[in-house]
DNA sequence: TTGAAAGCGCTAACAG
DNA sequence: CTGTTAGCGCTTTCAA
C-alpha cells in the first residue's frame, strides 16, 4: 500500500502557514521572507517532500511520458536503442513507456491507441515489418502529437526521423566482397515495403555496378525477419545452380541464421562462401568464424531520436528533420580474402 | 503539442447536463435514465472520450506504475524477463518504468529514489552485483511499499521473490560433465555475496560429491560479470598446472567469454575442454560448437515476479512467498562425450 | 432521476 | 510579504 506521501498541505499545516506560501518558498520566490523560506525548505527536506507528479501533470496537462513502440524488445539492437532513448528522456525528466509490436501491424495500431489513452505526450516509433499503411500515424500527425521514427520510417508522413546509412553500408559490403574475390554476391533482404530494405537494395545495386558485376535477380531473396524464414531464404540461395560465393543478411537474426544454414550444408566460411551481416559487436565475435558486419550505432540512434522528439515537443512546430547516422564496416574472418582456387 | 483530450466537462456542456450525470452514465449507474445513459455513451464514443488517468490517479492516489530495476537492460536475459513482467502488468492496467542499475549499487540507490519521486506504486528488482547492503530496500519495506525480487534476491528482507533453481542446475551440469568423462570440472562463479553465486556453488559441490570427485579450490574462480573479467578468470584456469577438462560459467556473458578464450588458446571443445553455461536458446546454437546450457525460464520468471507483485499490492499484506522455477539442461556439442584418450 | 459541491495536490492570478 | 481562490479532470456524498 505504501504510506501517503507528504504534501504541501501537510507542510503548511505543520507550520501554520498557507499552502501557497509553502509552494512559493520551495521555489525560492522573492516574495517570501528569507526566514520563512528557510524554515519551510528545512522542513520539506526533513519530511522528504517531493512534488506529486500527478497533481503537476493534471495542472499542466502533461504526463512526461513518451510512448516508444519497437518491433521486438528482445534483441540487443532494440534494447540498445531504447537505452539511448531512455538516457535522453531521463535528462529531460521524462519516462518512456515501451511497447512491442511484435512485428505485427495490428498490435502496433493497438499500441498507439493504448498509449494515447495513457496520455503519452508523443511517440518514438520503429515500424513493424507488416506496417504498409500509416493511417494510425497520420492521425497523430493530424492532431499535432509529436512523432519521431527511427530505423524503419515512413517518409511520406513528413515527421522527424533518424536512420542509419544502410545504403552506404551495403555498398561497402558489396565492394568489400568483390575486392576479396567474390563474384556472385547474394543478399538476403527484408520485406520490400520497408525503407531499410529499399535503401539497402540500392546500395547493393550501386555496389555491384561499381564493381562491374551484373545484377542477378536470383541472388537477391526476401524474407520476413524470422529465423525460420531466413534459413529458408539461405537454402534457396544454396540450391541455385550457379551458387553464390558471398551472402550478406539485412540484420542480426538473418546473418546468424544464414551462418547456421551454410555451415549445416557443409560449406566452409569464408573459403566457399563469405558472410557478412548487420550485427552488434559482441555477438559477431562469439560466432565462428567471427562475422564481418556493419555495426549499427544503436545507442546513438536512440539518443538522436529522443533529441528530435524533444525538439518537436518544445518548438511545438512539426519539423521533418532527417538524421542519417554513418555505419562502419568491421571486417572479420567470415569474409577473409579468398585464396586462389586451384585450377581444375 | 497535441490537442486537448476531450473531458467529461466537454461532454456535459455539449449535452446540457451536469458533469456528474455524464460520469454516472458512463459507468451505467442505475440512477440515470436509460435514454440519458444511451445518449451520453453515444456521444462519448463519438468524441472518443477516454478518462484522464492523471485525474483518476490524483483522486485514487495511484499512478499505476511499477518501478523495475535490472542490472543491465541490454541482454536477452533481462529483456526477456522484462517482457514477462510487462505482459502481466499490462493485463492489470499497469505500466512499468524500467531503470538499469548498470550493476552499480550507487545507481541502484538513486534509481529507487527517483522511482519513488515518480510515485511508482512498488518495485520489482534484480539486485546489482555490487549490492551488499540493503538499506535502500529496507526503507521500502518499512514504508510498506510493495517490493518483489527476482533472480538475485535478498533473503533477509522477507519479501516475495522468484528464483531459478540454480543449485539443481549446477548439480546437473557437474554430473553431466562427469558422466561424459570429465574429472576436473571447473566453475567460473560471480560475486560471492550474490545468492545466485552461493546457490550454484552448493549445487556444484553437491554434484562433485555425488560423483565422488574431490573439490579442488583452484577449480572454482570468481569474477565480476564483465566479459573482460571472465576472460581473465578463464586464463587463470588454463594456467593451472593441473588443468580443468571442463568449465562452466555462471551466466551468458561468462560462458561466451570462456569459449572465446579457450579457443584462442588453442584448446579443442569438447575434446580438450568441455564447456557449458547459463544462456538462452538462440545464442547457444549460433556459437561454435553449439553450447550446452541450462535454459533459464526468463519470460516466465518475469511473469511470476509480476504476479507476486500484484498479490502483495492487492492483499496489502506483505507475504514472503518464494517461487522456485525449474531449469532445464540442454545438452549440445560443447560437452559431448570425451573419446578415450590414446594411451601414451 | 439529476445537480451541486468538496476534494485529490498543485500553481498562479488576485487581494490584502 | 502572505493568504484566498479558482481550476486542472474526475468521483462521490449530499441535496433536491
Amino acid at each position: 500500500m505504501g504510506k501517503r506521501h507528504i504534501s504541501l498541505k501537510d507542510l503548511a499545516k505543520e507550520l501554520g502557514v498557507s499552502i501557497s506560501t509553502v509552494s512559493r518558498a520551495l521555489k525560492n520566490h522573492p516574495d517570501i521572507s528569507p526566514d520563512m523560506t528557510e524554515k519551510i525548505q528545512a522542513l520539506a527536506e526533513e519530511r522528504n517532500y517531493t512534488p506529486n507528479p500527478l497533481a503537476m501533470g493534471l495542472l499542466r496537462q502533461q504526463t512526461k511520458m513518451i510512448g516508444v513502440i519497437v518491433p521486438d524488445i528482445n534483441t540487443h539492437f532494440y534494447s540498445s536503442i531504447i537505452s539511448g532513448i531512455e538516457k535522453v528522456a531521463e535528462d529531460h525528466g521524462y519516462f518512456i513507456v515501451i511497447t512491442s509490436s511484435n512485428e505485427s501491424k495490428k498490435k502496433e495500431i493497438i499500441a498507439v491507441q493504448n498509449l494515447l489513452k495513457s496520455r503519452v505526450e508523443g511517440f518514438i516509433v520503429c515500424l513493424s515489418q507488416e506496417t504498409d499503411d500509416f493511417a494510425h500515424f497520420q492521425k497523430l500527425v493530424n492532431n499535432e502529437i509529436p512523432l519521431v521514427f527511427f530505423d524503419r520510417v515512413c517518409e511520406e508522413l513528413g515527421v522527424p526521423s533518424v536512420l542509419a546509412n544502410g545504403q552506404d553500408a551495403t555498398k561497402k559490403i558489396t565492394k568489400h566482397f568483390f575486392e576479396n574475390g567474390c563474384k556472385r554476391i547474394a543478399y538476403i533482404s527484408g520485406p520490400e515495403h520497408l525503407n531499410i530494405s529499399q535503401n539497402r537494395k540500392v546500395g547493393y545495386l550501386n555496389g555491384l555496378n561499381e564493381c562491374g558485376l551484373e545484377y542477378d535477380e536470383n541472388l537477391m531473396v526476401h524474407c520476413n525477419l524470422s529465423i525460420e524464414d531466413a534459413k529458408l531464404a539461405t537454402q534457396e540461395l544454396l540450391q541455385l545452380e550457379n551458387k553464390p560465393d558471398a551472402i550478406f543478411g539485412v540484420n542480426d537474426t538473418i546473418a546468424f541464421a544464414a551462418m547456421i544454414e551454410v555451415k549445416k550444408q557443409g560449406y566452409k566460411i569464408p573459403e566457399d562462401i563469405s558472410l557478412a551481416g548487420f550485427t552488434d559487436e559482441f555477438h559477431s565475435t562469439v560466432v565462428d568464424p567471427p562475422l564481418t558486419s556493419v555495426s549499427h550505432p544503436t545507442f546513438q540512434m536512440g539518443e538522436e531520436a529522443a533529441k528530435l522528439f524533444f525538439e518537436s515537443i518544445e518548438k511545438g512546430k512539426s519539423n521533418n528533420k532527417r538524421i542519417m547516422l554513418p555505419i562502419d564496416l568491421v571486417v572479420r574472418e567470415s569474409s577473409a580474402k579468398k585464396k586462389a582456387k586451384p585450377f581444375i
